[in-house]
RNA sequence: UCCCCGUUAGCUCAGUUGGCAGAGCGCUUGACUGUUAAUCAGGAUGUCGCUGGUUCGAGUCCAGCACGGGGAGCCA
């Protein structure tokens, strides 16, 4: 294996005239008569390594196998290089063909590919330049977010990805079963006879560990989560995969506003160490993708949040003098058009809504004294909306009882939540990052199926 | 799931009033002493998404279906 040290991002810090042994993957090559220049890269940063061969150094039938595509193990001594493009260069004494790629069917080309088209070469698109930035920036982005609760003294808590409880009593879920569809057991009432299936009874992949993780929660007082969660909803955007993955801190001993000063200090903190660590391949995208992340990340990362009541962001849309498509009303959710109003017209920045009417949120959201409204938040941000979504949970017994059954919810299925907050209950508050929403917020791409590496939504599974 | 748009060479696309299937890139052959999406010259490459229909004749018109994209809803 490649040992620290043996990079390609390594041996761009190696001192001129080192003997260097390097790996990796042809991108491209380009010849002139007695010189051949080898764009190698192996993923660990952005700028591909030169390869410089001379005439004569190489035997031409190795060279022959040198084609976009192919691997590669080069040696050689690292000199300064006279091009523009770079400082230092490999000088070739000896190249080795690892694998070989044909050139009349190795699909990536040197430029101009759609990322629709990459999509449907998910097993070769990592290679691409787009797509190694994307990927660097997302497990960078994942260190961040560790690093982020871990300093501060927050629990990981691996959540079940197998539930028997509908967390929020909302959203459509994947089943989870050994049962043989063509032949399913009935009760006498024709209806399936889970009792007989592997869990005894009906089975789904989580909406969200969020429940499991108050558990954790009122133990071991500050948690996070950091796992895939699977949604079966039919929806087919740029902003909803059926399999994404979740960030969900929880917080004992803390209320909304606490909730909300950790979102934006968490949202910094990530921001600002992606711009620490992967300057090139932001500037990349600044470049080709979107000219103004980085931009905002350096506002997001500094400016304060702005924070309006959903009651101020009603009052707000009500004077913007502007035709919505869909009305605004003390009442109604906030549509899309509504939250990027805000947050691209009138603050221009990250803004966080808190106080939600409670018919419009979920049943675990603690009432405010107002009868009216929860203590919810999103955290609503330009160019794709709804990022974080939390809430400082309802810790008194008898009013989370009675908004399960004001919501029709069976009462039953929840007892653990409820016998929390019989023995040692406390305030407490969480928030819901979506892994994919942020990589999309950061590198400025614009499809979620384009910032996970091998995306599942309604009719693809592939890869 | 609903609305709109699209599907032509490996890729990105053009294709006029229904009348011989096109370009750029990639690939390939050659030229060129240092390139940076190298450049220059030549060459090969097609189930026009699928199934039907209209017509003397359909890439072009009509219907259905499939797939892709954008918008909406659901939400992270």
């Amino acid at each position: 294996m490649i040992e620290p040290g043996g990079y390609v991002r390594d041996i761009f810090l190696k001192p001129v005239g080192d003997s260097v042994t390097a790996h990796g993957w042809v991108k491209t090559r380009r010849d002139s008569k007695g010189v051949s220049f080898i764009q190698l890269s192996d993923g660990s940063t952005f700028a591909d390594l030169q390869i410089v061969v001379e005439a004569g150094a190489i035997l031409d039938e190795v060279l022959a196998g040198v084609t976009t595509g192919a691997s590669l193990r080069v040696s050689g001594e690292l000199v300064a290089s006279p091009g523009a493009g770079q400082a230092v260069e490999l000088k070739a004494s000896l190249i080795e063909v690892i694998g070989t790629a044909d050139t009349a069917t190795y699909p990536l080309q040197k430029k101009g590919h759609t990322m629709e088209f990459l999509r449907e070469k998910a097993h070769l698109r990592s290679r691409s330049n787009t797509f190694g930035a994307v990927f660097r920036v997302r497990s960078a982005l994942s260190f961040a977010i560790h690093q982020f609760f871990q300093e501060r003294g927050f629990l990981n808590v691996h959540t079940p990805l197998i539930t028997t409880s509908d967390a929020e009593g909302a959203g459509a879920m994947f089943g989870v079963s050994t049962l043989d569809l063509l032949n399913l057991p009935r009760t006498e009432a024709g209806q399936i006879d889970y009792t007989s299936d592997f869990f005894g009874k009906r089975a789904h992949l989580t909406v969200s560990g969020q429940l499991e993780a108050e558990i954790f929660a009122l133990a071991f007082t500050n948690v996070y989560t950091f796992g895939p969660t699977f949604r079966a909803e039919n929806s087919n955007t740029p902003r909803h995969l059926a399999e994404f993955w979740m960030i969900e801190p929880e917080m004992a001993f803390c209320d909304l506003d606490g909730n909300r000063a950790l979102a934006e200090q968490f949202l910094k903190a990530i921001i600002s160490h992606v711009l620490n660590h992967c300057e090139a391949d932001l500037a990349f995208f600044n470049q080709r993708v979107d000219n103004t992340i980085l931009s905002t990340l350096e506002q997001v990362a500094t400016a304060d949040f702005e924070h309006v009541t959903y009651t101020e962001a009603v009052s707000i849309l009500e004077k913007a003098g502007r035709a919505f498509e869909f009305p605004v009303f003390w009442g109604a959710d906030l549509q899309s058009e509504h939250e990027r109003y805000l947050t691209e017209e009138t603050f221009k920045k990250p803004v966080i809504v808190t106080d939600y009417p409670q018919e419009i949120k979920a049943f675990y959201m603690r009432r405010n004294d107002d009868e009216k409204t929860v203590r919810a938040m999103d955290v609503l941000a330009p160019r794709i909306g709804e990022i974080i979504g939390g809430s400082q949970r309802e810790e008194r017994h008898d009013v989370l009882r009675d908004k399960i059954t004001a919501q029709g919810l069976p009462l039953e299925e929840y007892w653990w939540y409820l016998e929390l907050r019989k023995y040692g209950s406390v305030p407490h508050a969480g928030f819901g990052l979506g892994l994919e929403r942020m990589l999309m917020y950061i590198t400025g791409m614009k499809n979620i199926r384009d910032v996970i590496p091998f995306p599942r939504t309604p009719g693809d599974a592939e890869f």
